[in-house]
RNA sequence: GGAGGCGUGGCUGAGUGGUUGAAGGCACUGGUUUCGAAAACCAGCAUUGGUGAAAACUAAUCGUGAGUUCAAAUCUCACCGCCUCCGCCA
């Protein structure tokens, strides 16, 4: 959500932002309608103001017979109240769903574009492996080593389903620890185990309701299974008011994650690249409201993911996502994707974006400044690991000639201290 | 799932229809005092929207939403949350 006095101020640029992301929205005609908004209210007040006026004389009135006359003028009133009052509402319903749909404004580095296609390359790390042989892909090489099971997983859980076995098991096990341990030690990080079934308020105040409904688990009980940790963690301190001192925040959330992958039916069918249910550990920020630091925290949290690829010995590039890759709230993204060999492509593994004040707005999560002021924070996010998909790029870059696997050293302290996966 | 109780400002805690946005206390801020500090004393201290250059004025907010009333923290209903007891269960 925007501020509506920004949208007043900036409308040109709050259009040329979305016209950016490729949404359609007509902020003119929000603007008239706020008009029209803040004429109602006007009126509805003054009437308010005079029973309120008027109220406070019966009170303190004795004579019966003014008493009464009083009374019944105000009788009529509030009936003139009732009308306008509908009146208004019908206008504040038209508004709020305007409102939320107004996307957030790209920064002027995001490149223009209208798909992940047009995404533009920021860097690249690392040489991508030379085969002396045909590679297999991630589907066939866990297959072979018997290290997930995708027949028995959607017999059991349906299209998409697996189960991960063996040393697939013993791989997405040591990516955790191996994680958890990369976190743990890292300045000013709160692990936290976070809850995945959740109310639709912070899908609203993250910005994936109301767009997003058909890529959501939706429960009988009108709840909703996130697709990551990052919105039951951004509403952690929904609704609440922070120390100025406590800021950044920074949150190490690890989650269940389920997605419907609603508009992708065809794309990536076989294996475990895309999922309907996986584990993710996600870094979460909640910052000043400056975009200085949002900027510096949005380089740091890439970076913290950069160098687990690093570690782990995965080419990657990272791109930064044009206009219409954007969500609706995302001020600029980042996508780090590792070299997937059985594709010749890279493929995401991580996704960084700041807000500025998009989401805290809509969560209301503010925080007092040494003057007592109160500002809206500002949220970024990035995945810090997402299993099992890291898999797929690490048993396909890792495949040897005698078709065994070898395990990335930071990874084989949790492996049993072998070196391959035979 | 059943029975009962409760939800007031940063915290605590009064307040069951009428100048109550809300007593008192704590915390916080400023001042007096002091070499300095503590204590004491004095003063200040909610948020959001609207109008306004500002001062100010105005509306809304006592879990949330509806309702009754000229007037609601206070009465009614629904929902949400918390607590206690019973049942069930990892």
């Amino acid at each position: 959500m925007l501020d509506i006095k920004f949208i007043r101020e900036n409308k040109d640029i709050v259009q040329a932002g979305a016209k950016k992301k490729h949404i359609d929205i007509d902020i003119e005609a929000l603007l008239v309608l706020d008009d029209n908004r803040l004429k109602e209210l006007k009126e509805v007040e003054d009437l308010r103001s005079e029973v309120n006026k008027v109220s406070n004389d019966i009170a303190r009135d004795q004579d019966p017979a003014l008493k009464k006359q009083l009374i019944d003028e105000m009788r009529a009133v509030k009936e003139e109240i009732k009308g306008k009052e509908e009146k208004l509402k019908t206008i504040m319903e038209e508004w709020q769903k305007l409102m939320v749909q107004v996307p957030n404004v790209p920064d002027m580095s995001v490149p223009d574009g209208e798909s992940d296609e047009e995404n533009v390359e920021v860097r690249t790390w690392g040489d991508k492996p030379q085969f002396s042989f045909t590679p297999k892909n991630h589907v066939e090489l866990m297959l072979a080593h018997d290290m997930a099971d995708y027949e028995r997983g959607s017999k059991v859980a349906g299209f998409r389903g697996y189960f991960m076995k063996n040393d697939g098991a013993r791989l997405e096990w040591a990516l955790m620890r191996y994680v958890e341990e990369k976190f743990m030690d890292k300045e000013g990080f709160t692990p936290m185990i976070v809850p995945s079934l959740l109310r639709r308020e912070p899908f609203m105040g993250t910005g994936y309701l109301p767009q997003s409904e058909e890529d959501l688990y939706k429960t009988q009980d009108s709840d909703y299974l996130a697709g990551t940790a990052e919105v039951s963690t951004m509403g952690y301190y929904m609704n609440e008011i922070i120390d100025k001192k406590d800021l950044p925040i920074k949150f190490f959330s690890f989650s269940p994650c389920f997605r419907r992958e609603a508009g992708s039916h065809g794309k990536d069918t076989k294996g475990i690249f895309r999922i309907h249910e996986f584990l993710k550990y996600e870094q979460v920020i909640l910052s000043e409201a400056s975009h200085e630091t949002s900027v510096k925290l949005h380089e740091e949290i890439t970076a913290n993911a950069e160098a687990m690829l690093q570690e782990l010995g995965l080419p990657y590039h990272v791109v930064v996502n044009c206009g219409g890759d954007l969500g609706l709230g995302q001020v600029k993204k980042y996508d780090i994707e590792a070299w997937m060999p059985s594709e010749g492509k890279y493929r995401e593994t991580h996704s960084a974006s700041y807000f500025h004040d998009f989401q805290t707005r809509r969560l209301s999560i503010r925080y007092k400044d040494e003057n007592g002021k109160l500002y809206f924070a500002h949220s970024l996010n990035n995945t810090a690991l997402a299993m099992p998909r890291i898999i797929c790029q690490i048993v396909e870059n890792y495949q040897q000639a005698d078709g065994s696997i070898k395990i990335p050293e930071v990874l084989r302290k949790y492996m049993g201290d072998r070196e391959f996966i035979i």
